[in-house]
DNA sequence: ATTTTAATTTATCATTTTGATACAATAGTA
DNA sequence: TACTATTGTATCAAAATGATAAATTAAAAT
């Protein structure tokens, strides 16, 4: 195994840009709450987002996809670049929760005398972050062989992450709010279909605010780019609330032409 | 001369990141046009955006304002990160009008047989992008020693930059027209006062569309954060405007808030 | 079968905002 | 003193919004 990881890091910088990393914060909405898509480390307490290297002839957004499917198995997400973090104090070494961090980790895994992968990832880092809207219970994620495993935590309630990584995420979230206004990316977050109350639910979460149902609904419908589908018999003693998808072509028109959504 | 370039170019070979550039988009507002600060290479026919490297122990952010205050002398200015160029086939050989341009540089300037230098400044470049917004009059660019000359040119009529920097100032006017809409950066444009017509102008052109006078200064002024100042006398035979300012609390404040403008 | 419950959908209405237009004010000119 | 061009303000119908109420209906309870 640490031989399978010596041969996959020497690969990597052999192939990759030195000192340009991309992370990935991938958002998920389940049981009302706000997720992303976390991995632990092997024997490792510390957690991390997926993130990788950009190879030598690869577009940067090419780079970005194919880190997601290694890492996750998830493919064809909309991963959209959102801010680069250029702190000249971030590296494997200085930053985070475990300075020295790299050192003990390349003993660890019998590296320690590989002086040459120790430069290669010793380097100062810059980072382009990158955010991606899914829905969770369509998803299955695998696990890369250098994680142990992964899992889905609220944005709430996350440790902290390996190299100053709570900050990405506090950026990709501000990022989304903003987006949400003249972009409302919602659609990547639900299921094909979905209740008025559910959309209003997410909103709620992405703006942390409470919305009045009756005119959210109106206001939604009067976008006029969704399709109302069938009832769903929810089990529930109540009426049953119609399930909704998105009009693609109307959609995609509307998001040409921006939406002015005033919640 | 060349030898000063090649010390110049040594020393950012020495001390900065490799393959990693960044490029400033610096737009001002002139005689009613959208202006972009290009820059025209000694004895080359073409242009350029202000642009650079970071050094390995520099913070993104403050490289930026470095190289535009060693290419411009412009200093201070709000610069803001907006995109990321990522494309596999940007390098200084490949791009652009004139591919092989660094080969026929490095021999122009006696600079032919010193492979290092050349190993450096071919290697494919990531870009990230930067624009500031300023006030045309207010400032007076200096011209750095390897260019020849600068000027504020129409972004309608800009010519073909080098490595393709058109996209780039193309990526900037589109998020700087998504972001008036909840952050009016209108102040940095605009000289200390203004008049409601120059800033309705400066919208218009923005936005690429015109606007009913009476409803935007209803509206502008309904934001409250403007100072009514004196009278401007133009001398022309008609009703002579107020002078507009920023209140700079109640508008700092409003960007804190976001503003959410419908226009 | 009928009533109750709980959530959804639709309706209502006063208030605010918007778009379009008209009108009033005024610095300079004729 | 009247005229011109532009600015500042007002007006008003139409649309959007916020707050609340009423009607609807699956499923459960009686």
């Amino acid at each position: 195994m640490e031989n399978n990881l010596q041969v996959s890091l020497y690969k990597i910088s052999q192939e990759c840009l030195p000192g340009l990393s991309i992370e990935c914060v991938i958002l998920g909405y389940e049981n009302q709450q706000l997720k992303t898509l976390v991995f632990k480390f092997k024997g490792e307490l510390s957690w991390s987002l997926p993130g990788g290297f950009i190879k030598k002839e690869e577009d940067v957004e090419e780079a970005a996809d194919r880190i997601v499917e290694e890492r996750t198995g998830l493919k064809s997400l909309y991963l959209k670049q959102f801010h680069v973090f250029g702190s000249k104090n971030k590296s494997y070494d200085q930053m985070g929760k475990y300075p020295g961090q790299l050192d003990s980790w390349m003993e660890k895994f019998g590296l320690g005398e590989n002086q040459e992968l120790k430069d290669w990832f010793s380097k100062r880092l810059v980072t382009i972050g990158f955010y991606a809207l899914v829905e969770i219970s369509e998803q299955r994620p695998e696990v890369d062989p250098i994680f142990e495993s992964c899992e889905w935590i609220s944005v709430e309630e996350l440790p902290d992450l390996f190299l100053g990584q709570n900050e990405t995420v506090k950026k990709a979230l501000e990022h989304i709010r903003i987006q949400l206004h003249y972009q409302p990316v919602s659609q990547a977050l639900l299921p094909k279909k979905f209740t008025m109350s559910e959309l209003q639910k997410l909103y709620e979460i992405l703006l942390g605010k409470t919305l009045v149902r009756s005119n959210f609904q109106r206001k939604m419908l009067g976008l006029d780019f969704f399709i109302r589908n069938e009832k769903k018999k929810t089990g529930s003693a109540n009426k049953a609330p119609f399930l909704y998808s998105f009009d693609q072509e109307k959609y995609q028109e509307a998001l040409q032409q921006g939406i002015g959504l005033r919640l």
